[in-house]
DNA sequence: GCCAACGTTGGC
DNA sequence: GCCAACGTTGGC
């Protein structure tokens, strides 16, 4: 099972939306190297929801179906996944708190803040959940 | 709102 | 195939 982050603009699709919805398209994603993300993600794998702009991961959701053509775009380049609701973080984590955790420095979040779709390594995904004050169920 | 960091487009 | 001009994302 892989990890993920992956952002939205709230005005666009917020948290609040992904709990009342449950599933979910992932579409919209017009950017490649984020593409071939979604593409590597299987079902089962869990992605942060993180808010931009907000700057903070609300809760998890997880891959129920892999990768389709995104209905949304003309040109038939990129792909869709759906996306299910798992639990909300009890506590928000903020950009902040994980900038300020060197062992976080790594992350994808940081480095490449314009990617929307990016993978998380197992050991941030735990510290993270921590952050969270969240044990994710299984 | 501004702008840095990308991506993309199109003229050459 | 290069690169200037332009568009977009997202942190600040």
């Amino acid at each position: 099972m892989a990890l993920w982050l992956v952002k939205t603009e709230p005005s666009n699709w917020s948290w609040e939306n992904q709990i009342k919805k449950g599933i979910e398209m992932w579409d919209g994603v017009r950017n490649h190297q984020a593409a071939k993300n979604l593409k590597s993600m299987a079902c089962g794998d869990r992605c942060f929801f993180y808010h931009s702009h907000e700057k903070q991961i609300c809760g998890v959701v997880e891959v129920v179906k892999e990768y389709y053509m995104d209905p949304t775009d003309e040109t038939g380049k990129f792909v869709a996944v759906d996306m299910k609701t798992v639990q909300p973080f009890n506590k928000r984590v903020s950009l902040d708190m994980i900038k300020k955790n060197p062992s976080l420095f790594h992350l994808s979040l940081l480095k490449q803040s314009r990617l929307s779709v990016q993978p998380v390594d197992q050991k941030s995904w735990d510290i993270i959940c921590h952050m969270g004050d969240t044990v994710i169920n299984k």
